[in-house]
DNA sequence: AGTCACGTCGTTTTT
DNA sequence: CGACGTGACT
């Protein structure tokens, strides 16, 4: 408390007033700075001096580098309730950037925890809510409609393809994704389609890439439409264009406070610029910008993040405090050295050193595995096994991986050993068919302009209106300057549609009366989904197109649609369900599929490393080790294969610093990669661990670690033959093959044999079922739906059999076959018909 | 207009 | 391997 006391009295100091007052002022003081340190005392106390000087910092740039685990998110919250409480900022003068909503929602969470009332004005959000936000209020002075739509990259894919085919473009030959990757790295990097035909190597390819450009943002704003780096690019152009706009901003927002700075762009870095430059009354510049990041960390360069941000931020931003965050308190000594042992292979970094007070731990097991399969089974065996004997819950257990596929076999095993999980990533919820159908259907109510809404469902569910009109209206539209839906209106005067025309006037009149509906205040916006339902007959057409057990996910996936906009209707003080609706189509459009992760389900989670950026877990497994998966073929056949490398490093280093008391990692020998068996050698990383922070397990081929080369394009067909001829330097010191833990029966080296083949070795798998929670309905992001609700060795009832004991599970196509041995005799069902039940 | 069968291509990571 | 797109056929 010095620290304020000292600042009071300086204060004091600069005041004119009479000694004896000035003593009498020294006793208030006193008095009150005593109070004031109660009230501080919880924000202070828990923090260590780096983390207190921090929060304690007022004015100007300030430059936070925080090593993994050390405490970042706790800084930025103390910070603020700290600018709140004891520097009297006014809560609405705050913004707080983030990069997922998951980050800003606990943001927001623990600033109210400790500021209380108040905290709800500070602005805690994204960068792309922000930008919408702005967008919104002022979009409207650079030639857009404030009622602009947000094209997630599905649509923006749509879009292209409409530009292919209107420019000529044989797909074949350029793809529309690469295009895309393209623009969007060019909007990044706030380069327009003027400035990049005219700037970009004039060859035949980039000129139709910029032709493609052109036509594409012509579109988007024919649509009136905005992509996801259009909303960074747009706010910076407005910025740009309306000084108004940008004073407004700037007179608002006093403290800037940016997260995860290292993973900004150029575009995110010149929009920071712009706010944080701030005029006060005095006419001095204040810069109160506060950003924290970790140069390690940076693991979005494919995103168009640009590291130099955070390494050039003191050149940027003059006379910077630079503070240093480098205690961890998340993870054991090994597993930070570990850690600090890899990242130190990078050069271009700022060189720190993360230490901790934390216990050393145990070192971290490196398992060599036959296959995917066995990893699979390795690693839930280990889980299940800790569960049993370590008192550790599902939730206590990340598996983390290079690239979503590789879920499968684990999520397979998973479904086999009855374990509930939760896989984050893949496709996104907002994704599905249905839910963007759905999603369509409420855009066009809401009036959009949008025409690619309007023709994803204009045929959905079949009305007979064909390529051919859809084509033909398109074309009307176009040439009378109208929208889409406009020109559906106008049906009567396009003489080339006949046959669809009684179609279109039919869905028209539907979208109309569904309209008039919710402006009439009649339904909820949940309620619509209902009306769209029961008017367009899409659970019919539904039922009609899929399998069964696809078309019930979908209907629930429908159901859980409806509930997310019923719980969102009801957190809005808006009593304007059209309002709502305009609101919560924002919303979706937004959303990660890290943001439905909550930690409170116990579950095992299942996700790559970028997604686990951020979060933490007692025990990690690091599975796919290898050379061409990580780091990535891609990185090392690049042009640049030493800067790609090292963004691999980084993500490897934030896979380490996920874990906090166990962490492990395995490999394959052979693994199916699109359809082919792939041999890989064991990832570089793991030779960069020294020896004595791991534990070599699994039977590893013989020089398996020794070697470095391999040629640069193929390096599967390593044959396993003449490499345990070879001397190995690395795995007969650590006594090859021989360390398994007891408890674990399932290890690899074993067999490499089928399931059932395991199965009859696992006596384990007559242990009680642990697994007593159902699943309620998936949640955002969740693949499959996950549990039988019984497992192996657990006893179901069958409507007609009885009871009877399940003996075998085994997964075909979409369904699982089930063996049960009934009093009757042993049968094999397939689940989705048998509704067996467990007992 | 809609459906079926075959071929191609892809997997890095995502707001 | 599996998703997706193209093309021919009904």
């Amino acid at each position: 408390m010095n620290f304020t006391m000292n600042k009071l009295s300086g204060i004091l100091e600069n005041v004119t007033i009479s000694d004896s007052k000035q003593h009498f002022y020294l006793l208030e003081m006193q008095y009150f700075t005593e109070v004031l340190s109660h009230l501080m005392n919880d924000l202070l106390d828990k923090l260590n001096d780096m983390q207190q000087q921090a929060v304690l910092h007022d004015t100007g740039p300030l430059l936070i580098l925080a090593g993994a685990g050390s405490g970042k998110t706790r800084v930025l919250t103390h910070r603020i309730a700290y600018l709140i409480r004891e520097l009297g900022v006014s809560p609405y003068q705050i913004i707080a950037l983030t990069f997922t909503n998951k980050a800003a929602g606990e943001m927001k969470e623990r600033v109210a925890s400790i500021v209380g009332e108040g905290a709800e004005s500070v602005w805690v959000s994204t960068f792309h809510s922000s930008c919408v936000r702005i967008l919104r209020r002022f979009i409207d002075t650079i030639g857009y409609d404030r009622a602009f739509t947000i094209y997630d990259s599905d649509d923006s894919k749509s879009l292209m393809k409409e530009v292919f085919k209107y420019l000529n473009i044989d797909s074949k030959q350029l793809k529309e994704k690469a295009v895309l990757a393209v623009i969007s790295h060019a909007k990044d990097e706030l380069v327009g389609p003027e400035v990049y035909a005219k700037d970009a190597p004039s060859d035949a390819i980039n000129r139709k890439i910029a032709a493609c450009y052109t036509e594409y943002q012509r579109r988007l704003k024919a649509n009136n439409a905005l992509d996801f780096d259009d909303l960074i690019f747009k706010t910076v152009e407005l910025f740009q264009n309306n000084p108004d706009a940008l004073e407004y901003y700037r007179r608002r927002f006093r403290y800037i406070m940016v997260d995860e700075y290292q993973d900004t762009n150029h575009a995110q870095f010149v929009l920071i610029k712009l706010l944080a430059h701030h005029v006060n009354d005095e006419g001095e510049i204040e810069k109160n910008l506060c950003v924290v990041g970790d140069d390690d960390q940076s693991i979005y360069r494919f995103r168009g993040a640009d590291i130099r941000n955070i390494l050039d931020f003191e050149d940027v931003y003059p006379n910077a405090v630079v503070i240093r965050l480098e205690q961890n308190y998340r993870s054991t000594g090994n597993i930070l050295d570990a850690a600090n042992n890899v990242i130190h292979n990078n050069i271009g970094r700022k060189d720190k050193t993360l230490w901790t007070a934390n216990p050393t731990g145990e070192v971290t097991e490196v398992t060599c595995y036959e296959n995917d399969n066995d990893e699979a089974a390795g690693v839930v065996s280990d889980i299940i096994s800790r569960c049993d004997n370590e008192g550790y819950s599902y939730k206590d257990f990340a598996i983390l991986y290079r690239t979503n596929a590789q879920s499968r076999a684990f999520e397979e095993r998973l479904i086999y050993r009855n374990v509930p999980y939760r896989i984050i990533g893949g496709q996104n919820f907002y994704q599905r068919k249905e839910i963007k159908d759905m999603i369509a259907y409420l855009k066009v109510i809401d009036g959009s302009l949008d025409s690619l809404a309007v023709k994803r469902i204009i045929n959905v569910p079949r009305r007979g209106i064909g390529l051919a009109s859809i084509d033909r209206i398109d074309a009307y539209a176009t040439e009378h300057d109208i929208s889409f839906y406009e020109a559906m209106k106008n049906i009567e005067f396009i003489p080339q549609v006949a046959r669809a025309k009684a179609a279109v006037n039919s869905f028209v009149s539907m979208i109309e009366v569904l309209r008039g509906k919710l402006a009439g205040g009649e339904y909820s916006i949940a309620d619509l989904i209902d009306e769209i339902l029961e008017a367009t007959g899409y659970i019919d057409y539904l039922s009609e197109d899929d399998e069964p057990s696809k078309v019930e996910e979908r209907i629930e996936n429908i159901n859980e649609l409806i509930s997310k906009m019923t719980a969102w209707a009801d957190e809005q003080e808006d009593e304007d369900a059209a309002h709502d609706l305009k609101n919560f189509l924002d919303e979706i459009a937004l959303v990660a599929d890290i943001d439905g992760y909550s930690e409170d389900s116990d579950v095992v989670v299942l996700m790559t490393i970028h997604s686990a950026k951020g979060l933490e877990f007692p025990n990690v497994y690091l599975v796919g080790m290898e050379e061409g998966l990580f780091p990535s073929y891609m990185s090392i056949n690049a042009d640049n294969p030493a800067d790609e490398i090292e963004e691999e490093r980084r993500l490897c280093y934030v896979g380490i610093t996920r874990a906090m008391q166990h962490l492990k990692m395995s490999y394959c020998k052979q693994r199916m990669m699109r359809g082919d068996i792939q041999f890989n050698k064991v990832s570089r990383f793991i030779k960069e661990l020294p020896r004595n922070l791991i534990k070599m397990s699994g039977n590893q081929h013989s020089g398996r670690l020794s070697d470095t080369s391999f040629s640069s394009k193929s390096y599967s067909f390593e044959n396993p033959r003449s490499d345990r001829s070879r001397p190995d330097s690395y795995a007969s010191r650590s006594g090859s093959g021989g360390s398994y833990p007891a408890s674990n029966t399932e290890l690899p080296g074993i067999r490499s044999g089928g399931s059932s083949a395991d199965a009859s070795k696992l006596s384990d798998f007559l242990r009680s079922n642990p697994y007593a929670e159902k699943h309620k309905l998936p949640p955002a992001g969740l693949s499959a739906v996950a549990d039988l609700g019984f497992g192996i060795g657990d006893t179901v009832r069958h409507y007609k059999f009885g009871e009877g004991v399940v003996t075998d599970i085994v997964k075909g196509g979409k369904d699982y076959e089930v063996t049960v041995n009934f009093p009757v005799g042993t049968k094999k069902m397939l689940a989705s018909f048998a509704k067996l039940e467990k007992v």
